[in-house]
DNA sequence: CAAACATATGAATAGATATTGATATGTTAC
DNA sequence: GTAACATATCAATATCTATTCATATGTTTG
């Protein structure tokens, strides 16, 4: 079906529960961060002026969510964002926010 | 472009505001509602058994974010989705989340 | 193993937000 | 104008959430 219907309200609560991560400018910053290249939590937290601590929390968040996915590399971590599907929701948005919302 | 960049951390509060808003499943359900059709408030409440008061609340948000868009028609009140711009997004978002997740 | 480094976790707190109930504003009908 | 209806606003509260600080876990190097 190309017209989608009315989600559930369950559909709607995992949902509701995305855009709420999403919500959060500091979490999106580090998505977006994420977004270009897999970085570590050090370097997150450095270039966005975070704490560690701070990025760390967001972080187990946004896993728990499988919006990010991280990778051991020695001491380091690298976050990148879990999926294309994710990458492209991102940007996506990111376009329609960003597209001027003048109408009549 | 067609590829776009990290946001400035001035558009990512602003984007993020959109999601906040999104981010509540209340919420959701109403512009889900109205999605399909234009709505009174009385009948959003009723439909998904919400206070007149809960709805009037949320709606405002909605509002004050250009998110949806109400026409008087004599006592009642009928909102829609402000335009094609924010309904193609909940479609596209709604579709992100109900396809499988399964990644590697 | 110990020291150093990188990340994660736990507890506490301040600020935000959803919800409710009561009331106000605005519109139509008499 | 007044009564009835529909929606909006106000004030209060209980819940949630972002952030901080301190500490723990895990990894590498000597």
């Amino acid at each position: 079906m190309s017209k989608i219907a009315v989600p559930s309200q369950f559909d709607t609560t995992i949902l509701a529960e995305t855009f709420k991560l999403l919500g959060d400018p500091t979490r999106l910053r580090i998505l977006f961060f994420c977004l270009e290249a897999p970085r570590s939590v050090g370097d997150i937290a450095a270039t966005l002026d975070l704490s560690q601590s701070l990025v760390s929390h967001h972080l187990r968040l946004l896993r728990g969510a499988r919006l990010v996915r991280g990778n051991r590399q020695a001491k380091q971590i690298f976050y990148e964002l879990a999926d294309k599907h994710v990458s492209d929701m991102l940007v996506d948005m990111a376009h329609h926010v960003c597209e001027d919302h003048g109408e009549d």
